[in-house]
DNA sequence: AATTGATTTAGAATGATTTTAAAGTAATGT
DNA sequence: ACATTACTTTAAAATCATTCTAAATCAATT
């Protein structure tokens, strides 16, 4: 819900320049709930908004995003990268027949021990992926 | 280190034909150490044994042998699918720089708490994945 | 308004994987 | 053994997500 002078300044903020498309953009992914969106999928709803950005368009966005922390880049499901604008260090729920996902809350999942890192090596990030499927 | 006539029987047992580009390929895979490979990564290693097996091949096999529970799907790394000899249940660290997994001794992980699941869902798997990259 | 460098875009290219369809082979019955 | 049958292998084409190219457009700066 942040109007379209909210969204110049936070991405000028973040070294964007603010561009039709990348207002149009930010406009979908912040200043509401936290999605998970891929390229095609954000893509779909642009149109269906009756809007037209190019599919390529909308990768570089996204990965303009990412480079600049406006989002965070999920595991890849189904050879499919997924982007999240829940940038805080948290799980997830995959449901395995639809590619979706859904953000675990932190404070119900607790990892009491970890394992040391092979020598020479540090942490990028850790996530644990939980996948789902309906009930047989 | 199993000899043809043993590998013959595990395909045979799973309800595969022992071809002989299965039993080459589940002789690279199977009767010594756990390893992770993708399609392109074990058909490297055919070619440099000195073996001609078609790189479709390989897929249909890994699938093949995938659906007969005899290999575990890992999550896709950098657009590869990865096979587990490890079937057991067990998290990974992956050198987000080489794409190489390696497994987690389960002993020294513990996932304290875990949340509900979402209605009407059951789990299918759990994995918990520690991206390392070389210390900068 | 002109300049400059970044951005957008359609379309081509890439790379992993899957599909097609034809040729080869393992299993089964005779 | 031989024939039959069903499954498997293979090269090549197709697919699909993503990236690249190069020309057109645009935002910021002078
Ligand atoms: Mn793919
Ligand atoms: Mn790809
Ligand atoms: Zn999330
Ligand atoms: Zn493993």
């Amino acid at each position: 819900m942040l109007n379209n002078a909210e969204i110049s300044e936070l991405l000028k903020k973040a070294r964007l320049r603010p561009t039709r498309q990348r207002i149009f953009v930010a406009s979908l992914l912040f200043g509401s709930e936290h999605i998970h969106v891929s390229a095609e999928s954000l893509h779909h709803k642009i149109k269906q908004l009756g809007q037209k950005i190019a599919l390529a368009t909308v990768y570089n966005c996204l990965h303009h995003f990412h480079k600049a922390g406006l989002l965070k880049k999920v595991n890849a499901v189904n050879d499919v990268i997924m982007f999240d604008t829940n940038l805080s260090y948290h799980h997830h729920f995959l449901n395995v027949d639809t590619g979706e996902l859904t953000d675990i809350d932190e404070a119900t999942v607790s990892i009491a021990e970890l394992p040391k890192l092979p020598d020479g090596f540090e942490t990028e990030s850790m996530e644990l992926t939980i996948r789902v499927k309906p009930q047989s």
